[in-house]
DNA sequence: CAATTGTAAACTGTTAACAATTTTCTGTTT
DNA sequence: AAACAGAAAATTGTTAACAGTTTACAATTG
């Protein structure tokens, strides 16, 4: 085998600095839920938990702070993000706004092994919806979908944006216990529709259906959101 | 004068980190030419150079990759961004998206307040452009029109992305020796339109006027770069 | 002489200690 | 009791040294 060829199916192994470790940690924690919103998270506590220095540990905090998922005070002070009913509205208004530029560039460069990736996910999630499933892999899956999407507008930047965002999504998902079966199946429905309208190319389509697709779920989960809070400070 | 309306009167002083002194001072190097794309920067002689230790470096360097000036290397190397045709593509698209948000949140929420300061930008660009202004000046007046546009929209999070995206446009603006009298003109007469349309709160003509000042402001650029390198992997 | 290997220098990743700031606690005053 | 001031504790900001990795270069081999 010579070195173009060999080059071809060995990728250099991507290195992991322990900052990337550590916000990894962190990120899961917060998703997961054990680390709740509010809560102080202090770098000398959690650098000794994961039996690393601070340096990672601030690195881990400043990554986690452009994502959303914790704040930094002006004062240094790190605390896990609440969500307010207001932040739900940035998210979802950047989202779809972010979602309608990957279809735009999509539906120009997806290639053929994009599009089946992307359809391998909606099967997956049809399969998954018919043995049943839960919140979580749900929500899993969706954002897979997504994922795809973007990578295939093959815009960095635009991926870029989206990865800093995405655990938001994640988050308000999930702490919305909002999806009725009607809806995941809803979710595959408009998931196949896009893929369709991307493999026929047909840009308008393709933004049509995920505007409603963004809007289905905002809907859902606003309305879940004031039916359980009405003070509007509260948060999620 | 009671505490509260102190309160009002007296934000708390913004505390400035040696990271935010250092990524200002690299931004401008930057921003200004004295450091140039491709050029390599190494912490330990930043850090002498600007009579710091490499902790603040690595954090502005971290900030600089962020906002697209910097491109730190899988293995750990950084050197100044180079813009690829394919690049300038990618700011001006996503921009675009941004700015056709922000229009959408400033004709909602824009106060009387924010109207006159978009208002006071116009004024002293069209001014400026009566005594003759420099490519500099009227990069940063048009830049600046557009801060006060996402300030408006009262959109946390689209200004976050806007402010790790500003730098590049500024890069662009600069870079390419592009605007004509006739543009800068333009422009004043554009963001003239979307004021007057933000104040009569007509969302779609202000979205309208949008679209051509981005379209106008991209093709500039684009067909300049494509004059000036034809091969199509030259950067500005 | 081109390609390859070994080695030294350069550079980044990480740590631990020190400095500065913020928060908390406690005692005092009104 | 509420408000305040000052001291102590906790926490972040910064530094400098050490460890590991990458790059550049010289020596070696075919």
């Amino acid at each position: 085998m010579d070195t173009l060829a060999l080059a071809q199916v060995l990728s250099p192994p991507i290195k992991r600095s322990l900052g990337d470790d550590v916000a990894e940690s962190l990120r899961d924690a917060i998703l997961s839920g054990q680390l709740k919103p509010g809560e102080q998270l202090r770098e000398a506590a959690l650098s000794e938990m994961l039996g690393v220095s601070r340096g990672p540990v601030r690195e881990a905090l400043s990554r986690l702070d452009r994502e959303g998922l914790v704040v930094i005070s002006r004062t240094g002070r790190t605390t896990v993000a609440r969500l307010s009913l207001e932040d739900l509205d940035e998210v979802y208004s950047l989202r779809r706004t972010l979602e309608r530029l990957a279809i735009e560039y999509a539906c120009m460069r997806a290639t053929p092994e994009d599009i089946a990736e992307l359809q391998a996910v909606v099967n997956s999630m049809a399969d998954a919806l018919k043995r049943g499933i839960s919140e979580k892999e749900g929500a899993e899956l969706d954002l897979r979908f997504h994922d795809v999407l973007y990578q295939s507008s093959r815009h960095q930047r635009l991926l870029d944006f989206w990865t800093t965002l995405r655990s938001q999504v994640y988050i308000i998902m999930l702490s919305r216990n909002v999806a009725s079966a009607d809806f995941k199946d809803a979710v595959v429905y408009g998931h196949q529709g896009i893929v369709d309208a991307i493999k026929a190319r047909d840009k308008d389509q393709a933004l049509d259906l995920i505007e409603q697709h963004m809007a289905v779920a905002y809907d859902l989960v606003s309305k879940s959101y004031v039916q359980a809070y009405t003070d509007p400070d509260r948060t999620i």
